[in-house]
DNA sequence: TACATTGGTAGCATGTTGCAACCGTTATGA
DNA sequence: TCATAACGGTTGCAACATGCTACCAATGTA
């Protein structure tokens, strides 16, 4: 067979979120869920996707758990789509992204969406990789064990 | 044109990220690269890839410069794929993926890989989302500003 | 009632993926 | 040194996925 390499029952759970995801559009969707779209006609927008394939991805976030359909919240008789808890867990993976996306393809001063505190309007500090007892880790301090029953 | 939407140019640097990543074996590739891999050989074993795919996939992440080509660390006259500083940068996103992973997509107990502190062979903190004061914040205690120049 | 918006589906052309076969170069070992 | 294996690819093909456009039914609005 010639379909796309599956890897929802690889023993790394980075290669089972990667699958859960699906693809970049799924991860842009769920950006736009957290930056405030629910409905169909949003997503169309912001990311000009085609509507076939909003409509596959849509469907399979909702089928992964990520998203969930509700129906709308100004009353009328469309569906939204909104995040799940699972949904939002993945906050530091767009924040993770989003900071490697602002230290290494924006020139200095260039222009780009900035995610913000709601509360004082200020950056978010860089996410750090802590060990147990809270030293900062780079990728050299750690190593992965194969496999391990927890 | 049918060719595959390109996010280069985006002002979201999530979009940028994704775009620069390519695609889900690109960023397994990389994974591969923080467990230790270096040669062709070893990615291809390590992940199943078919090997021209590996081939276009080191290709462009060097092109991208998240990988290096280097002379091989044994003597021998092969080349070495190396993670490059801005490679190394993508370790949050790696751990942000490998702990939304963990703990949505294995059952309790189900064996997985595991990324330990070298010193301690300890787990690691989650990664948490701060504010420049240092309060942990929900997606909700954050907002977008669409475009700034700064 | 007429018209616009919403949220899709269907069909088609093209691009991308995955597989298997092949190939030149480099290491190895008898 | 000569044969053989490992390494690091390239090529061709078939199937699948993506993107575009047109279309459509249900819902909202003037």
């Amino acid at each position: 067979m010639v379909t796309r390499t599956r890897f929802d029952d690889s023993e790394c759970p980075v290669a089972r979120s990667v699958d859960a995801i699906g693809d970049w559009w799924s991860l842009l969707i769920v950006r736009d869920a957290f930056d405030g779209s629910r409905r169909f006609g949003e997503f169309q927008r912001s990311l000009g996707v085609a509507k076939n394939i909003l409509t596959v991805r849509l469907r399979s976030l909702v089928a992964g758990g990520v998203l969930e359909s509700v129906p709308a919240s100004d009353g009328s008789a469309y569906r939204e789509y909104v995040l799940t808890p699972k949904g939002k867990a993945l906050f530091t993976v767009i924040v993770a992204l989003r900071q490697w996306g602002e230290q290494n393809f924006f020139a200095p001063g260039e222009p780009h969406s900035q995610l913000v505190d709601r509360r004082q309007g200020q950056r978010l500090r860089p996410l750090e990789v802590l060990s147990a007892d809270g030293r900062r880790l780079d990728p050299d301090d750690t190593t992965v064990h194969k496999v391990s029953t927890q």
